[in-house]
DNA sequence: AGACGATGTGTACATCCTTACATATCGTCT
DNA sequence: AGACGATATGTAAGGATGTACACATCGTCT
């Protein structure tokens, strides 16, 4: 070290490298996320990563961790927002078709996990526990076989629309939502 | 070149690799679907990747082409057994719950799939494709409106069922497709 | 003030990777 | 039989990667 430039104080710096981990993944899959690319996303020198994580597969773990969390909080903090059943449903149709949750951000993102879920059991454990979430958060307002129902219907429409923008038409998604809830119809 | 070992006679080597190409993304996903593993699981020497490949890329796309065109296959095929509305409502059934079509390695494959066509424009339109083909063949038995609400379903729930096995069960499934198709109930 | 542990930084190294290519071997056409 | 293009093979060059680690600097506690 011939010439230290002055070292930053900078706590958290643990936290800003889980976030640029999540914006390299984003742009380049968990295939091209190194950590010379987390570390210059992050601005932080490559040896904070040895410092801060016991190897890449730590990061990721980490990062996909904050994205769980982070998409599903915004997730229930929509469904509970709905007071009425009719709010619930027109929640869950904002969900799918709206453009604060199914995000091409978090659609990407959530690929990759889905992906690395299959061959880490930590992340596998994390994808569950989102799951599970969700679905109290519909159980609030629907039935728990309802609750599938929905939970299934927003996975795929989103998938969907990730490949082919406006397939799954808001119209369409809101039929579905209606066939799959009419049964506990109210007055709202 | 000192020693060089009899040559083999080998016609549709490329096949063979594309296919265990498949296999090693099964197992180790994109991240780690290198030359050298892809040219040891089809048990060929590596130099046989630049010869047959412009790079790892071209071979990506091959496998994931393969896969679609195979998955593809098997789901139209299906759908097309199914001669009455019932049938066709079971098929969609069995392609969700059954193990011929959301097999373990066909869902690991698909989210490796998925991923990568969010970066890679040719897998892109293969994956766009895919989900015409599926959707005409629903089209052969059900209204468009409705095609497109199974194939969401589809999606969904095999999702759903790989994290976590069972949790969308046989009966929810029968009963979502139920309700999905009803308006267009008949005697079969 | 001094010491000590936590945090930050630069660099080196072994490993693995992609890719290219010179050479060997085969099928086939004349 | 001979020639020629397609196919097959081993190896090496050059670059990127993960990780370790020695050293610098800071906060904080006594």
């Amino acid at each position: 070290m011939k010439q230290p430039s002055r070292r930053r104080y900078d706590p958290d710096r643990r936290n800003r490298i889980i976030e640029a981990a999540l914006d390299v993944i984003e742009i380049h899959g968990i295939a091209g996320a190194t950590h010379r690319r987390i570390a210059d996303a992050a601005d932080v020198p490559l040896g904070s990563m040895s410092y801060h994580f016991n190897g890449l597969e730590e990061v990721f773990v980490a990062a996909f961790s904050l994205l769980a969390e982070t998409v599903s909080a915004k997730f229930v903090e929509l469904l509970d927002a709905a007071k009425t059943k009719d709010e619930a449903r027109e929640a869950v149709v904002e969900l799918i078709c709206g453009n604060v949750w199914a995000t091409e951000r978090n659609m990407r993102l959530s690929y990759e996990l889905y992906a690395y879920s299959m061959r880490n059991e930590a992340i596998r454990a994390v994808f569950v526990d989102w799951m599970a979430r969700s679905r109290r958060a519909l159980e609030r307002h629907f039935s728990s076989r309802t609750a599938d129902a929905l939970d299934t219907i927003i996975e795929g429409a989103t998938i969907h629309n990730t490949a082919q923008p406006d397939t799954v038409t808001r119209e369409v998604v809101r039929w579905m939502v209606l066939s799959l809830t009419r049964e506990e119809y109210d007055i709202g």
